[in-house]
DNA sequence: CAACAATCGATTATCGACAATCGGTCGGTC
DNA sequence: GACCGACCGATTGTCGATAATCGATTGTTG
């Protein structure tokens, strides 16, 4: 019953974005990496159009930023937008948890340990992708289980935007702090107690918040000879990912 | 020049979606319309392309909705989903007003205040669409106060939304009243006290609320005898001017 | 008469081609 | 030699046409 994203997959657009945006996710396309729709078709073997409809989507949810006549690139925000996605998402998250909390049934909160056991699984066997997919699944449940569908639409179009950096653009991390750093929120929820939940989220975010400080702090993510550089190699395409021109070839 | 939104108007899919917005908001089109992309475009004298941008766009607004292959209808939000809206855009706002008093100059003060005299004035006039218009600029200023352009980019998504069926599903309002709902917002911002505008903002929408919710137990918006098949008859001749008596009255 | 399958009209999703626009380069002028 | 304006290649925005899909209708069968 709850599921009802697997069908209806008959829609190239609707392809062409998870694709898009599993490349991105992959390190593929790097923040400032710009995106040519002709190309991606050609490579696709579709026309320009779903991949024209797939941009705007991912747009809508901030992957990628387009100028009109000037095409698509991958957003690279700056250290401080992503400190900014955190402060919005605590608020939001922590409006999930206190309208969650009453309506929450034991199944439920089976379901959010389940995630966080996968996250520390994935941690510890390094698997980045999977961690990263537990991590979201995790807040994503919360805020599903507030019941509150306008909330969770809003929190859609936000977490994509954080989840692709995370993912990437810090490789140092230490996976299993982060992980870690989702138990207390659990065990408030267990104790269905909004009060500390709500200051628990808080300090989660402020915890990732100040871990990501510090490991700018090292390697600040905006300064050029940046990010990813290992994860970069796959496409043919060029993809400098210093200076936002990359004068193709 | 600091107006950047006068410019490059040459983009046919934005005007497409400016005029489906105002169509929207102004009544034609009433909630659970169906929008026919190439009638749309037969109407405009454009191709299908631009109007299902629009259509795209509009639907990342929260605005329609659609369907793969049964294409967009303008949402019907039920009384529970606007209300769920107000809990959001009161944590969101009552954050951008924490963020935005540390960095408040007498100017910004000034600006807001100019809004809600807007406000007064044009609900005095009875310009519903003028006082709505202010009404979206006075809340839009204080998120865009905080500085904090995730937080604008979230909430742009969600107003909207909002403001489409405050503006024509509660015509039996008293608009004045909205809009002395307003003062103790900016007196709470003219103390710079964030813990009273948290307060007040919080207040200010549940009052919105109340209000609203006192209406519909009158006039229920979402009771049965007024779904969309009668009210949409597929004129071929579209929308009747001024005010195509939308379903229930 | 009820249930079911094939068919039809309407509409969306996709395609391939074309025009509009951008950034940059090359040549000309002072 | 520096500044300015017209071409150039590349890419996006738009178009018209076609294929795919949906909902309803109609005809058939028990």
């Amino acid at each position: 019953m709850p599921h009802d994203a697997a069908i209806s997959r008959s829609v190239l657009s609707d392809q062409v974005k998870d694709r898009l945006l599993q490349a991105i996710l992959a390190g593929r396309y790097p923040p400032g990496a710009r995106i040519v729709e002709t190309r991606v078709a050609r490579e696709l073997g579709t026309s320009q159009a779903p991949v024209r409809e797939a941009l705007r989507d991912l747009e809508a949810l901030g992957v990628v930023e387009t100028t009109a006549f000037r095409g698509a690139r991958v957003r690279r925000p700056t250290s401080a937008e992503l400190l900014e996605g955190f402060t919005v998402r605590a608020e939001l998250e922590s409006l999930g948890a206190r309208l969650a909390i009453p309506r929450l049934t034991d199944e439920d909160l089976c379901v959010l340990a389940g995630y966080l056991e996968e996250m520390r699984r994935a941690a510890n066997d390094g698997d980045v992708y999977a961690e990263a997919t537990a991590d979201a699944a995790f807040h994503g449940q919360i805020v599903a289980l507030s019941g509150n569908a306008t909330l969770q639409r809003v929190w859609k179009t936000l977490e994509p935007f954080s989840r692709t950096y995370i993912t990437m653009v810090v490789p140092g991390v230490d996976r299993r702090r982060i992980a870690e750093l989702h138990a207390p929120v659990l065990a408030a929820l267990q104790m269905r107690d909004a009060s500390v939940a709500d200051t628990v989220i808080h300090d989660h975010f402020a915890d990732t918040a100040e871990m990501l400080a510090s490991l700018w702090a090292s390697a600040p993510p905006t300064t050029p000879g940046d990010a990813s550089p290992s994860s970069v190699p796959s496409t043919p395409s060029e993809a400098s990912p210093s200076g936002d021109a990359p004068p193709d070839r």
